[in-house]
RNA sequence: CGCGGGGUAGGGUAACGGUAACCCGUCAGGCUCAUAACCUGAAAAUUGCCGGUUCGAUUCCGGCCCCCGCAACCA
């Protein structure tokens, strides 16, 4: 029997600063749905990598006086690194923009997009500032249009040649995507945004840069004078990573035949839902089959996390102090799947010692305690114990539902040695005690198993506990 | 009338047409297997405001008031 495909990509973070609590619980959530996904048996190509182009890489190295590749490099171990860090599975695949396989399979793809039509050259009028000697965007002008730092200059407006997407031929395609495609984005809310806003009208984009402004990008093919611009490029790290163009029986099992998952945050709707699915369609490829949107991760009350406020966290410092499993717990349980959520020290703290300590660090040694000190060997285990409503919830992508799914064994477990008191019947009617305290070891085994996707470690951990009628070497989360 | 999300016990969140659930905190019991952990119970919410639909609304509809994102060539 030959396994089902599963992929399942993450968004591709720009390389220009470390990696932060963002990204940190994007990558959580697709490696819990990865696992997932493998402990029911698919055959799993799970993606992640860097998107390393564009003209804030390149300026950012420029002023720090360093090579631009000398300088994703340096940024781009810190994001390899994360697959330690996070506890990421071990087969995970990393795609960097930078790698000689993308930029060819970037270049085809704007080849085949041109060859069908959807390319076509135009004058773009860029905003100057000559106060900062910069092209300012429209979200970098305050509400009359002027630069924030020289508001009193009128900025310049410059011509220049670009190369656009028809983006504004897909409008009707694209309503007929959502049409028929009902679960094309995940949850509900964010695809109704992405509707209105198409039903609202499309613009063409620019997707190309001048070289001589900024040379940093895939050359454009035929047009030694131009760079992609980086989302054109980067988008197509999706499918560059399954060996596209050249791999067809990658590209073919997981993307065309299999049901391709890209998760993102609420910031990249607009790209992966629309402009990606139209780039598909402009080359004739098919369609993602679902995007999951996040919320982002805020400071207390809500607001955003900023440097300035001082009210960031660094996923790096949480593993140290914590563990990877309490990171990933918080992420999967603590913070809402697909809403902002607030994320500080405080609740974090608090959630480990209710959750962690006192739940299920606890329950393993009160329950293994009574094991290795009434057992002679572990129990018989049953081939299959996950509940199927915790494999649906994540079918889903509400991790937040399938640990609630674990926590109510948790509590049930302790309930159950309160309710029966196995530790006092074992005085009076030990065979009796005996048959409760295996039912709890099994019951702790399948908390274990269901804990594989979300919290790997403790998952083995609880598992070789249970099989090996061992106490814990140490308490498996002390109280902080 | 630009688009979307939210306003639920002291704090943080969940549920979403039919006794409003959970965590932290507070109070009172219990237990001793366990990481001063665990269990039971109590106090505490007219579910932002005003109308409507309904036998019944936190949940559906309309209006209003606040908060937070986004508003495309920023990634």
């Amino acid at each position: 029997m030959s396994q089902k495909p599963f992929y399942i990509t993450t968004t591709l973070p720009y390389v220009n600063s470390d990696p932060h609590i963002g990204f940190a619980m994007e990558i959580i959530r697709a490696d819990v749905i990865a696992r997932a996904k493998k402990l029911d048996g698919y055959e799993v190509f799970f993606n992640t990598g860097t998107d390393e182009h564009g003209v804030k890489i390149y300026q950012k190295a420029f002023n720090s006086n360093e090579d631009t590749q000398v300088f994703v490099d340096r940024y781009v171990v810190k994001f390899k690194e994360l697959k330690s860090v996070l506890g990421l599975s071990d087969d995970i695949h990393f795609i960097r923009t930078t790698d000689k396989q993308h930029v060819a399979a970037a270049e085809e793809f704007w080849r085949r997009c041109d060859k069908n039509g959807f390319i076509y050259k135009k004058l773009y009028k860029t905003k100057y500032c000559s106060g900062c000697e910069l092209e300012k965007t429209d979200t970098e002008l305050n509400e009359e249009g002027r630069c924030f730092i020289h508001p009193t200059l009128d900025l310049l407006l410059i011509d220049e040649e670009n190369y656009f997407f028809k983006f504004s031929a897909f409008q009707q395609k694209l309503l007929d995507l959502y049409r028929s495609n009902p679960t094309l984005v995940v949850p509900d809310f964010r695809f109704n945004e992405i509707k209105a806003f198409v039903e609202r009208g499309l613009e063409d984009f620019s997707i190309s840069r001048l070289k001589t402004k900024m040379p940093w990008g895939v050359p454009v093919p035929s047009d030694a004078d131009h760079v992609m611009y980086v989302w054109f490029d980067a988008l197509t790290s999706y499918i560059s990573t399954l060996g596209w163009p050249d791999d067809t029986k990658t590209f073919d099992t997981f993307w065309k035949n299999g049901t391709p998952v890209q998760y993102c945050g609420k910031d990249n709707l607009r790209q992966q839902s629309a402009m990606w699915q139209a780039m598909l369609m402009s080359v004739d490829l098919p369609p993602t089959h679902t995007i999951v949107i996040d919320g982002f991760v805020t400071g207390d009350g809500g607001v955003k996390m900023s440097k300035s406020l001082g009210n960031t966290v660094d996923p790096l410092d949480i593993v140290k102090e914590y563990g990877v499993d309490a990171l990933r717990y918080y992420v999967c349980r603590e913070l809402s799947p697909f809403e902002d959520s607030p994320f500080t020290m405080d609740k974090f703290k608090e959630a480990y010692n209710a959750h962690l300590a006192n739940g299920i660090g606890n329950l393993t040694s009160r329950i293994m305690k009574m094991a290795t000190t009434n057992l002679t060997s572990a129990p018989e285990i049953p081939s299959k114990s996950i509940p199927t409503e915790f494999m649906d919830a994540l079918g889903v992508f509400n991790t937040q539902a399938a640990a609630n799914i674990v926590w109510e064994h948790i509590s049930a477990a302790d309930r159950i040695i309160q309710e029966k008191e196995p530790f006092k019947l074992i005085k009076t009617d030990t065979d009796a005690a005996i048959e409760i305290i295996k039912d709890l070891c099994v019951r702790l085994y399948t908390i274990g198993r269901m804990l594989n996707p979300i919290m790997p470690q403790t998952s083995e951990l609880l598992k070789k506990l249970v099989k090996e009628n061992k106490m814990p070497e140490q308490p498996l989360f002390l109280r902080k």
